[in-house]
DNA sequence: CACAGTCAAGAGCGGTGCTCTCGAATTTGT
DNA sequence: ACAAATTCGAGAGCACCGCTCTTGACTGTG
């Protein structure tokens, strides 16, 4: 808290982290519709029209707790792709941290991975802190190209134009250099960790892969070998 | 309708699909929170207390329409993996049947495969409509497997014993003497089918892929060489 | 024809998001 | 230092929600 506030604004900035800090209690234990303005308001002993001084409204709430579990899950991923010597295994360590942190925090990732709040549309605010962490995988197959060190076997179908551009686009962005037969691997890999990573979350392996470690550990290192990261 | 039905009998069925009928009309319109028992009543004609006798409750409701839902993408997809000669073709076309479907019933696709509705619990009986679009996935896999078609590529890390039990499970009910190599492909490969509809329905794809007709064909090219399907 | 079962309707409970007003507290400008 | 401007919490209230209970009318059957 920067001394430099004043006694009001001091305590604003409390509030408003103590009303964040509730509701994501109240969306860990009732998910996301189960977020009550109301609530959280009473939980803090105030009224629940007090709130509407700190966040215009409820979806104006989700969105900060949006933001922040974006971040949190950017930061987690960002941290773990540093780690490991090899691109397979920074691979392999950010989708273990990916899958850690996302049944750690099961709501928060439905929040934001899941399917969308029925009238919520997200605001352009949301977009850099959404992107942290497929850049951070992108991030990973641009260095093992810089590297020289991909491989890539099987057939690749051909890329149509269109699909070309697209690829192109976020290779400006993300991984400037990698040929886009690589990229495109890359982005299907990253589709599939969220794949096996939401049917787990939302119960479709329940009598199946439960626990769904090893299948998500074997499904992570053929994922590897089919982006050619070693 | 039947005619052995009473009058009261035949009012009764036609209500209830009627009741889910405009449920599902204000599912395609606001989304699974946005259902409203009392909304339904009020475009009925009728008092909200009155559905109660056809639904004790509105996750009654739910159920039912999630049943619905399953059973007809399953039905698509049945039918789609019917068509096309060679394992590969019918692959192709079950995903793009997939895909189409979940294309023009968004909500009801984010109902059965998006983050689950906050307090509720699927009852057992949505187990078995639930499974039929992973069976006619598997089907295709192990139609493939009997004509000895099926060629895998590119290397298969070891399977840890309980993932062999887990995918023995699985293929003693869906898929008999599929090895369990070519199984955990296929479940990866439908894992990933489910990941690319997921990210395009919620939009995580805005910016990119958009359209994502070749992003996604050009995936369910690379996954049925991964699968090992011609 | 009467009785048992079924039905729609209405009132009501506690909950929700949100708006508006009012008086008190605090910050700011002179 | 004091008055003006701003910010804040509290309360009442609106319209909506899921759900329960009771009441009176209707239907099918013995």
């Amino acid at each position: 808290m920067p001394a430099h506030l004043t006694a009001r604004e001091r305590a604003r900035a409390e509030l408003t982290a103590a009303i964040k800090d509730e509701a994501r209690r109240q969306l860990g234990l009732r998910g996301a519709d189960g977020l009550s303005l109301r609530a959280v308001a009473r939980e803090l002993g105030m009224v629940s029209s007090a709130l509407y001084r700190y966040f215009p409204s409820r979806d104006d709430l989700l969105t900060a707790l949006i933001i922040d579990a974006y971040n949190a899950v950017g930061a987690a991923v960002e941290t773990a792709a540093e780690r490991g010597s090899t691109p397979g295994e920074r691979w392999r360590i950010a989708c273990a941290a990916l899958r850690t942190w996302a049944r750690e925090h099961p709501h928060e990732y439905a929040l934001i991975y899941g399917s969308p709040v029925p009238g919520y549309r997200a605001p352009q605010d949301t977009v850099t802190p959404a992107s942290r962490v497929p850049t951070a995988f992108l991030g990973i197959v641009h260095d093992a190209w810089q590297a020289g060190t991909i491989e890539q076997a099987g057939p690749a179908p051909e890329l149509t134009p269109r699909l070309r551009e697209q690829l192109d686009t976020i290779a400006n962005h993300l991984a400037p250099g990698v040929p886009q037969e690589v990229l495109a691997r890359g982005v299907i890999a990253w589709t599939q960790v969220y794949g096996m990573l939401s049917f787990e979350l939302t119960g479709q392996f329940v009598g199946t892969f439960e626990p769904a470690d090893d299948f998500f550990a074997n499904a992570v290192e053929q994922l590897a070998s089919f982006v050619g990261l070693s």
